[in-house]
DNA sequence: CAGTGTAAAACGAACGTTCGTTCCTTGACT
DNA sequence: AGTCAAGGAACGAACGTTCGTTTTACACTG
């Protein structure tokens, strides 16, 4: 089929692209051989070969598309206008979470990613970049929350953000490792701790 | 040297042990082959498989070894008599993740052991048994600060608790991921959260 | 104490498999 | 007829593991 649309060649992409990633959840990034994903994809090895360069590409690009999609949504909280109460804030940023926690959502995938960042330094990089941009959103969050009086006026929002944002991979980890709380029950955990009995200075 | 004492073959064992933990920490264990081991251990392959029967046996003791280290400071902190301050402990538990965050400490093999849960059954059980018990020992610090009025008598400790816990992979993945802040800083943002202004409820 | 038998520890060549990748061929569309 | 997406056989390398051989330390004899 030559001379194909270029709507054709991006669908045969995403066609790769998704069957590379449930073979990768289903079976991790090494232990998923390209004969798998080929298979998954109902397409031979040229083709998929045409579209990408390696397996390594493969396990990128599966990479990028994980972690991009939780940026749009923390960028979204941190902005909100009015600013969004710390709590809610950190309530949808759970719901979000728990939604990619499954066997179908991506933060098993985000796991694996960790790991092969410690051995690629390109990944770890990019990686670095993004959960930077992460701790940013939260620290702006915390900002906010300040302004509106919920922390103490001295607090160092940098800190503040970063635990914030600490939160979200601790609860999401408990969850798939550990059998965890429900996001409501982990926050009320948090909304204990904000109604702390000012022991801290 | 056949008849050997019992302390030889506890220390061969300890020997090939090390050599793979450093393998694991270079490489991942995917991308670690039986021979890197092997040679870095100084032995032959067939002495390597009269310790252990496979890889995976290898993969399982160092993920073993890895996690039970920290169970022991968990539950100090946790026992601790007369009950630590929410603060005092979470910044001792912060220091030990800290000083295990490094190249050469064991949280970027823990990184790799989540990674392997998610495909190995086994694994992953023990992952959900042990990182309960974690977050256990988080509880009984969040009831014992709750007894000390740190925290509101109406709280649910296992909801604090879980976030308690929550907090450290949080703080150690920042770290290892993200260039995050130091255990100073992130312990100033707790005592902000700890601080607030009683807007939850 | 010397000599010898033996069981166990260590060795490492070799095996069958599977890996990621290459590259030539095929055939549908312009 | 020409172009190019798609196909798939084939390749060399590297894998984890097996297993027959060699080396070693100790027990036992005289």
């Amino acid at each position: 089929m030559p001379r194909v649309s270029d709507e054709h060649l991006a669908a045969r992409r995403r066609q790769i692209l998704d069957a590379a990633r449930r073979c990768f959840l289903r079976n991790g990034f090494h232990a998923t051989s390209m004969q798998d994903v080929i298979s998954e994809a109902g397409l031979s090895v040229g083709a998929v070969y045409r579209y990408f360069g390696s397996k390594h590409e493969l396990v990128t690009s599966i990479a990028e598309s994980v972690l991009d999609g939780a940026d749009e949504l923390f960028a979204t909280l941190a902005a909100a206008e009015p600013p969004l109460p710390l709590v809610e804030a950190l309530d949808r940023a759970l719901q979000f979470v728990e939604s990619q926690t499954g066997p179908d959502g991506v933060f098993p995938l985000a796991i694996q990613v960790w790991a092969e960042s410690l051995r690629d330094p390109a990944l770890a990089e990019f990686i670095t970049r993004l959960y930077g941009r992460f701790r940013s959103r939260f620290v702006e969050l915390a900002r906010r929350a300040q302004q509106a009086g919920e922390l103490p006026a001295d607090a160092d929002a940098e800190a503040v953000g970063a635990v914030l944002f600490g939160l979200i991979p601790g609860f999401a980890l408990q969850r798939v490792l550990a059998a965890g709380p429900d996001p409501k029950t982990y926050l009320d955990g948090i909304r204990a701790l904000l109604a702390g009995h000012g022991v801290a200075e």
